[in-house]
RNA sequence: CGGGGAGUAGCGCAGGCCGGUAGCGCAUCUGGUUUGGGACCAGGGGGUCGCAGGUUCGAAUCCUGUCUCCCCGACCA
C-alpha cells in the first residue's frame, strides 16, 4: 500500500474512496452497494446520533420503532410517493428456503411465495400513517411527536461509501399536527436543529432553504433543506424536512375531532438525515494526509504518542502520560494513549493524521526534562511546545480552537465558492470552471429547471430562506424573475 | 441498466498474448539493534489466482456464465 493518498487534485472521487478505507471508517461488504461500518466510523456516527437524539428529545419528540416491512398496498396509497419509490424498492416475495432437489445448494420454495409481497422500507411514511390512524381521534392526541433510528434500503444503481448506498442508517421523524401552521411550524423547527447541528458540532457552514418543486420528496407540499458545499464545488443535501400537508393524513384517512367537533385531517410532517452526513463530513473538512474530524464529534480527540529513548524510559513516560491524560479525562476530553513502543513515532503521527483525531501530544525524554509537551493540532498541522502545567485547559481550549477554525474555514470557502452571475454564458463557465454555488434568477418555471439540467447538469440546491426578493431575468429564458436560486452541481 | 477498466498472500502489484513447480514490495511472526515525521539486519509463515462451469494429459493463463469494485452516463438522500 502506498504511503501517501491520492491527493484531491488528483482524482477527487478516488482521494474519496480510499480516505474511507484507510481513515477505517468503512469497508465495502460481499453485498452490492452496501457496506460495512467499521468501530471507528460507527463511533462517529453514535457521537452525531446522541447528539441529534438529545436534541430531538429537547424539541418534544419520543422515540419509537416501525417494522421493516411495508406492504405493498399501502406504499401506493399515496400517489407522488409510489411514484418517487417505486424504482428503487427491494421486494420480499417468499418466506422460506429449501434444499435444492437436484442437490445444489439451496433454494427459494416456490411453496412459501407470501400472500401480499413485502417491500424493504425505503422510508416509513405508509407504515407510520396507517398506524397514526389507530393512535389518532381527538385534537387532544395532537401533537404526535415520533422519531424513528433505523436503516432504510433504497436501490441504487450507483452507490459510493456513506453518500449514497442500498442500505443507509438514518433517523426519520414523523409528525401529527391539528393545524396547517403548527405542521409548517414545526418542519422549520426541525430544519433549525439539523442546521444548528451541521454548523455547531460538524463544522458544517449548510444554505437552509427550500426545494423547487423538481426536487421535492414524493409526497410533500414542501421540501426544506440543508445544503453543504464540498471541497471540490460540488454541492451536497445534508438533510431534509418535510411539509407534507395532508397528503398521507387522506391517503390513510387520519382525522381528528376537532373541540367544535368537527372532524378534519391531520397536517403531517417528516425529517431526515443520515450516514450520509459523514460523508459530507469528509468531504468538507480533509486534506490529502487524511480525514480531518472537528472535535465535537471526534471519536477521539486527543492522542498521546510517547517518543521513547533507550530501553529504560518507557516507564516514567508512560506514567507521565497516563497522569496527563487522566486530567484531560477529568474534563470530558476523548483520550487515546498508545503506549505501543514496537511502532516508531514517526509512524504513529502519519496513522493518526489519517484518522483525523484533532490534536496529537508527544513526549519524550526532553520533555520530561522540561516539563512540556509538543502538541501538533490536526487543522492546521502546526506544533507548538505547551508546558505541562494547565495542560488540561489548554487543551479544551485547543479543541474549541480548531472546532471554530473548521467552521470558519469551510464558511469562508463557500463564500468564495458562491457566484452570482447575470448572463448564460456566466453561468455555464463558472459551473465549468469556477464551480462552486451560482447564485442566479430562474423564472419559476420546472419546465426552465429542467432545461438548465439538461443543458448543464446542475439542479436548483434551494430557495435560501429569507431569501432577499429581487427583479430580474431569468439566466436561460430572459423571463422576468423575483429573486435569484442557488444552482450547483451536486452529489 | 449501457460503455470502459479491474479482481493473483492482509495491502499494493507482476505473470496472462505464447497453458507446464505462483512471484515481488509492504505488512505479519521470531531474534537482535532501535525510537523527536512512515527504522535496520537475519531468519520464517502465509495462495483452492473473485466464484461456477467448460476445453485440455495439464488452466492464474484459453472459452462461457456469474459476483464485486472503480471511472463515465441515465436514477437518487
Amino acid at each position: 500500500m502506498s504511503k501517501t493518498l491520492t491527493t484531491r487534485k488528483q482524482d477527487y472521487s478516488q482521494w474519496y474512496n480510499e480516505l474511507i478505507l484507510r481513515g477505517g471508517l468503512a469497508d465495502h461488504s460481499a453485498v452490492r452497494g452496501c457496506m460495512v461500518i467499521k468501530p471507528y466510523g460507527y463511533a462517529l456516527w453514535e457521537n452525531m446520533r446522541d447528539e441529534l437524539d438529545r436534541q430531538f428529545k429537547a424539541t418534544g419528540h419520543q422515540n419509537a420503532y416501525f417494522p421493516l416491512f411495508i406492504p405493498k398496498s399501502f406504499l401506493s396509497k399515496e400517489a407522488a410517493h409510489v411514484d418517487g419509490f417505486a424504482k428503487e424498492c427491494a421486494v420480499v416475495t417468499h418466506y422460506r428456503l429449501k434444499n435444492d432437489p437436484n442437490g445444489k445448494g439451496i433454494i427459494v420454495d416456490p411453496e412459501a411465495k407470501l400472500e401480499e409481497e413485502l417491500i424493504v422500507r425505503p422510508t416509513s411514511e405508509t407504515i407510520i400513517w396507517s398506524t397514526y390512524k389507530n393512535w389518532i381521534q381527538s385534537y387532544r392526541d395532537l401533537p404526535l411527536l415520533i422519531n424513528q433510528w433505523a436503516n432504510v434500503v433504497r436501490w441504487e444503481m450507483r452507490t459510493r461509501l456513506f453518500l449514497r448506498t442500498a442500505e443507509f442508517l438514518w433517523q426519520e421523524g414523523h409528525t401529527a399536527h391539528a393545524s396547517k401552521e403548527e405542521a409548517i411550524e414545526e418542519t422549520e423547527r426541525m430544519l433549525d436543529v439539523y442546521a444548528n447541528f451541521a454548523e455547531e458540532y460538524m463544522a458544517l457552514p449548510v444554505i437552509r432553504g427550500i426545494k423547487s418543486p423538481n426536487e421535492r420528496f414524493a409526497g410533500a407540499e414542501e421540501t426544506y433543506c440543508i445544503e453543504a458545499l464540498m471541497q471540490d464545488g460540488k454541492a451536497l443535501q445534508a438533510g431534509t424536512s418535510h411539509f407534507l400537508g395532508q397528503n398521507f393524513a387522506k391517503a390513510f384517512d387520519v382525522k381528528f375531532s376537532t373541540k367544535d367537533n368537527t372532524e378534519e385531517y391531520v397536517w403531517a410532517t417528516s425529517w431526515g438525515v443520515s450516514t450520509r452526513l459523514i460523508g459530507a463530513l469528509v468531504m468538507a473538512h480533509s486534506d490529502d494526509e487524511g480525514l480531518v474530524l472537528p472535535p465535537k464529534i471526534a471519536p477521539i480527540q486527543v492522542v498521546f504518542v510517547p517518543i521513547y529513548k533507550g530501553p529504560d524510559s518507557k516507564p516514567a513516560i508512560d506514567a507521565k502520560i497516563k497522569e496527563l491524560a487522566k486530567q484531560l479525562q477529568a474534563k470530558g476530553v476523548r483520550v487515546k494513549m498508545d503506549l505501543d513502543d514496537a511502532a516508531r513515532p514517526g509512524w504513529k503521527f502519519a496513522e493518526y493524521e489519517m484518522q483525523g483525531i484533532p490534536v496529537r501530544i508527544a513526549l519524550g525524554a526532553r520533555d520530561m526534562e522540561n516539563n512540556q509537551v509538543e502538541v501538533a493540532r490536526r487543522d492546521t498541522k502546526e506544533k507548538q511546545v505547551m508546558s505541562m502545567d494547565n495542560l488540561d485547559s489548554h487543551i479544551v481550549d485547543l479543541l474549541s480552537a480548531i472546532q471554530n477554525n473548521l467552521f470558519d474555514r469551510a464558511q469562508q470557502f463557500r463564500t468564495a465558492m458562491t457566484t452570482e452571475v447575470t448572463t448564460w454564458e456566466e453561468f455555464v463557465d463558472v459551473l465549468d470552471n469556477k464551480t462552486g454555488f451560482v447564485s442566479a434568477h430562474w423564472d419559476g418555471t420546472p419546465e426552465t429547471e429542467e432545461k438548465i439540467k439538461e443543458l448543464t447538469k446542475a439542479t436548483i440546491r434551494c430557495i435560501p430562506l429569507n431569501n432577499k426578493l429581487e427583479a430580474g431575468k431569468c439566466i436561460l429564458t430572459g423571463n422576468p424573475s423575483t429573486q435569484r436560486v442557488l444552482f450547483a452541481r451536486a452529489y
